[in-house]
DNA sequence: CACCAGGAATGTA
DNA sequence: TACATTCATGGT
């Protein structure tokens, strides 16, 4: 199955998704941000305490004290680091002169800025890139690398490897990109799970999940 | 209880 | 470069 037609099939089966779930470009920098290994329900929780706080504007969250910031985000995890590079960030942004400033330039500008900052690392600077500046730029998470994996597209390799096995297979086309990878989470949440726990997939011709094998189980002697 | 979540930084070889 | 480990909260 290529990935267009498995873009198609999501489509069908889950409908737009109208990514990123967010009410400013702003709250999207600080969802992803936030989001580094923690569940999604933590990060709106989170962002719902900064917003009943008035803090979520740039300017508010470049100057809050870490240990207020501290405790609002504490849904999120992470308390030692996420707070303070949240303000870092938004600092490091308002010394830019603001969000589109930062942005602003070629892509591999503004990704490198991004990836200056500590806290965003490659998924976060091409989200940041997709959703806030609507750069045609993939994005990998952990359900892109289940999925792909579980339809034989490939098996492991770096981020730069599984973003290039998309790239040079859709068109440079920032809407494709955003709708794929939101769909591709989407879909991920249901029956995309580490371990496939989904024998009974509700999607068997409708969905690429049904056509996969099965993803052979990790190696349980070197986790934890 | 074990495992996981829309990763990233750090350390090691 | 390529992995392994750590981080921390809250859900399943």
């Amino acid at each position: 199955m290529t990935p267009r037609e498995a873009f198609g099939r999501l489509l069908r089966r889950h409908g737009p998704q109208h990514w990123w779930p967010a009410r400013t470009r702003f709250e999207i920098v600080v969802g992803a941000l936030l989001m580094a290994q923690t569940s999604w329900a933590r990060v709106e929780e989170s962002i719902r305490n900064l917003r009943r706080a008035g803090l979520l504007r740039l300017e508010d969250l470049a100057a809050a004290d870490l240990p207020r910031l501290r405790r609002l985000v504490r849904p999120a995890g992470l308390h030692r680091a996420k707070p303070r590079r949240l303000r870092e960030a938004c600092r490091r942004i308002r010394a830019a002169g603001g969000l589109d400033a930062f942005l602003a330039g070629d892509p591999g500008a503004a990704r490198r800025r991004l990836l200056r900052l500590e806290g965003v690392g490659e998924e976060s600077a091409d989200s940041i890139l997709l959703y806030v500046a609507s750069r045609p730029v993939f994005v990998v998470d952990a359900y892109t690398r289940r999925l792909g994996e579980r339809l034989g597209w490939f098996r492991g390799g770096t981020y730069a490897e599984v973003q290039r096995w998309f790239r040079e297979r859709l068109p440079a086309d920032a809407r494709l990109f955003n709708e794929f990878h939101a769909l591709i989470v989407a879909h991920g949440k249901r029956h995309c799970r580490p371990r496939p726990r989904c024998p009974g997939c509700p999607l068997l011709d409708s969905c690429p999940h049904g056509q996969t094998q099965v993803y052979p189980a990790r190696d349980s002697s070197k986790g934890r």
